[in-house]
DNA sequence: GTAGCTGCAAAGGCTTTGCATCTGG
DNA sequence: CCAGATGCAAAGCCTTTGCAGCTAC
């Protein structure tokens, strides 16, 4: 078994809560995707293993609560789930607004700076997201051709 | 008139669009609100005001695809919109996940790193977020003294 | 005058809730 | 065995859509 999920295991287990079948694939679908998950994608996921939906609500809410998953925003405002560490690598995203394409960003070394400009306030940094919004290569080329996108 | 109405006017003319009593009050609101707003939030401002709830969904989308505004996560994986420059001042999110209080830092010098970490990619940058995720002081304190939020 | 904007009302999704049933430990 | 988890179904939101009437320019 993934070590990951050995982690997931044990979180349960000491808050006095189960182990059960719809957790495990849940978080294994998260595990084995590259893009964070809205729950209506997750829905039409687990739509014919008889999962119900409402249990897949409840999964993201109970692991967002253990901090095992947190949202983020995804293409036009929507919300996805994705893991975060220690069931996951540290890392940030690179959006496309062309086409929604997403780029997971690793080696974030930010950690210190961040640091620096939140001392002030005395929050106690629990984790951070950064984003990074524009145009892909490919998006950037139809943008030169297309008169551009005019709005509505 | 201020001077970032002034903008909002200009960038809806050029584009053919028309400035209506909505879209400048919707405007204002975000303006005048220190944190980003929910669109349940803007409906709720609006609802004696006169103005449908129709037109709030419609100025938001338009202003997205202005790019006047963009959406962020604020609390527990909701959405707001805020005013992005040139209408308003560059800044990013401090958040506490206690209360869901929002801090919005100024005086970000991250873009010369972003900049590094990105140019692999060949994309072309548009505006990055940053938020910053932990307990503020208060909420420190009610930690302590709790037993601490255990699941459900 | 006319393209563009808004109001209204209905439809369609998304999310939450209560309760009965089932199950992991 | 029993606290905890899930399924089901209904209710309550949130959001989108089509069309008729109104308004900025």
């Amino acid at each position: 078994m993934a070590a990951h999920e050995e982690l997931l295991q044990t979180a349960l287990r000491e808050r006095g809560l189960r182990v059960t079948p719809d957790r495990l694939h849940v978080f294994r679908l998260l595990e084995a995707s590259p893009l964070p998950l809205s729950i209506p994608a997750l829905v039409e996921e687990i739509h014919d293993t008889g999962m119900n939906q409402t249990t897949v609500y409840r999964i993201l809410e109970l692991f967002t609560a253990m901090g095992v998953v947190h949202p983020v925003l995804i293409g036009h405002g929507s919300v996805g789930y994705e893991l975060i560490p220690p069931f996951r690598h540290h890392h940030h995203h690179l959006v496309c607004i062309g086409c929604n394409e997403v780029i997971d960003l690793y080696n974030c070394q930010l950690e210190h700076r961040l640091d620096e400009i939140v001392k002030p306030y005395q929050y106690k940094i629990l984790y951070h997201d950064i984003e990074i919004h524009g145009l892909c290569p490919k998006c950037q080329a139809k943008e030169a051709e297309d008169p551009g996108p005019s709005a509505h």
